[in-house]
DNA sequence: AACCTCCGCAACCGCTTATTT
DNA sequence: TAAATAAGCGGTTGCGGAGGT
């Protein structure tokens, strides 16, 4: 089938996004919430291509996203996913709240690759670098790759598990009540590989205050101190050139989340009143220390055979591995 | 201080998959 | 059922900063 172009050549704007381009986003999808991304230029005036407000959206300007200083855990975390799952990086991501699959890929290509290569000679040092064992042959569809692992998924579960256990002392502990909430209004967004991902990567987060769960709300107040933020001119790019944000660093203080740009803050909290929407599955953070993930990951693992054959109906974790729908 | 090289990351590109008509 | 379209994903690139000389 013809595929058209995307978007049109002539007269879209590429390169860094400007912090007016990002609010004008930014109070789009709070007004209408994430997708229908094909409208968003129109209806903005943006002079981007719907790809690249998605991309920045998911990217940069969602909620939740925490960025930089990967954790030990995450970056142990990410190598035994990308052993088990090769460069499937949304469905990577979705095993680590507040990561996206960019920064996933950037820091694996940036930092673990070089790493596991310097800490063994065939630059293999846990396996981590050869292609994955389920890693689907590339003329395969996902789909169909997603039914071989599927059913195959005892393996891949003991693989992840040994991969965790040198992990520490860290044991599998009750898990928090399901959170029902799963896809919301902006469903999709974010390492939507597979419900599984999603639905354990919900799991993984600390359960936030009811308020703020999947909440986002960009108040006219919130974005006018957003706009206080942009007008400080002495924002970076990471600490450099402006024009850019130096990065919508977010933190969550269980309510709200904080945007920051430069000097700048903007509050993405929860309030009454206003347009409101589930932004994804991605909860907001709390003060960040990938315990939870973990210690769910690891609950799954070591919870392991007990569930199989189980008619899976609840939110729980067990969602998260949504082949066990298919095991025998 | 100027230049060069390396590194990190945001964004783009092209392909695949899912959904709609 | 096939075509058209939208969305998602992963690979790659280019820019700008940091550090070294």
């Amino acid at each position: 089938m013809a595929r058209p172009p995307c978007c049109d050549k002539e007269g879209v704007k590429k390169g860094p996004w400007t912090p007016e381009e990002d609010l004008v986003l930014v109070s789009y999808i709070q007004d209408h919430g994430p997708g229908n991304w094909r409208a968003v230029p129109t209806r903005t005036g943006l002079m981007r291509c719907s790809k690249s407000c998605r991309l920045r959206w998911t990217n940069y300007l969602r909620p939740g996203i925490r960025r930089g200083n990967f954790t030990e855990q995450e970056e142990k975390l990410i190598v035994h996913l990308q052993a088990l799952l090769g460069n499937r990086w949304a469905a990577i991501a979705s095993y680590l709240p507040e990561r996206t699959d960019n920064d996933v890929k950037n820091y694996w290509n940036t930092h673990l690759k070089r790493k596991l290569q310097a800490g063994s000679g065939d630059g293999d040092g846990d396996g981590a670098a050869k292609p994955p064992a389920h890693r689907p042959p590339p003329s395969n569809s996902k789909g169909q790759w997603e039914r071989r692992l599927q059913t195959d998924i005892n393996l891949a579960r003991r693989a992840l598990r040994e991969a965790l256990t040198p992990l520490g002392d860290l044991k599998p502990q009750p898990q928090p009540q399901p959170q029902p909430q799963r896809d919301g209004a902006g469903v999709g967004i974010v390492g939507g590989d597979s419900p599984a991902a999603s639905s354990l990567s919900s799991q993984c987060s600390p359960p936030p205050a009811p308020a703020a769960l999947g909440t986002y709300v960009l108040t006219a107040d919130n974005v006018s101190r957003m706009l206080d933020g942009w007008a400080g001119l002495n924002w970076k790019r990471r600490g450099g050139a402006p024009g850019t944000p130096g990065g919508a660093e977010t933190a969550s203080t269980g309510s709200s989340s904080e945007v920051s740009y430069g000097g700048g803050t903007a509050v993405v909290a929860p309030a009454a009143g206003g347009p409101v929407f589930e932004y994804e599955t991605k909860p907001p953070a709390a003060p960040f220390q990938l315990m939870m993930p973990l210690s769910a990951i690891e609950s799954w693992l070591f919870d392991d055979d007990t569930h199989f054959h189980r008619p899976v109906q609840s939110a729980s974790l067990l969602d998260a591995a949504p082949m066990d729908y298919y095991l025998l």
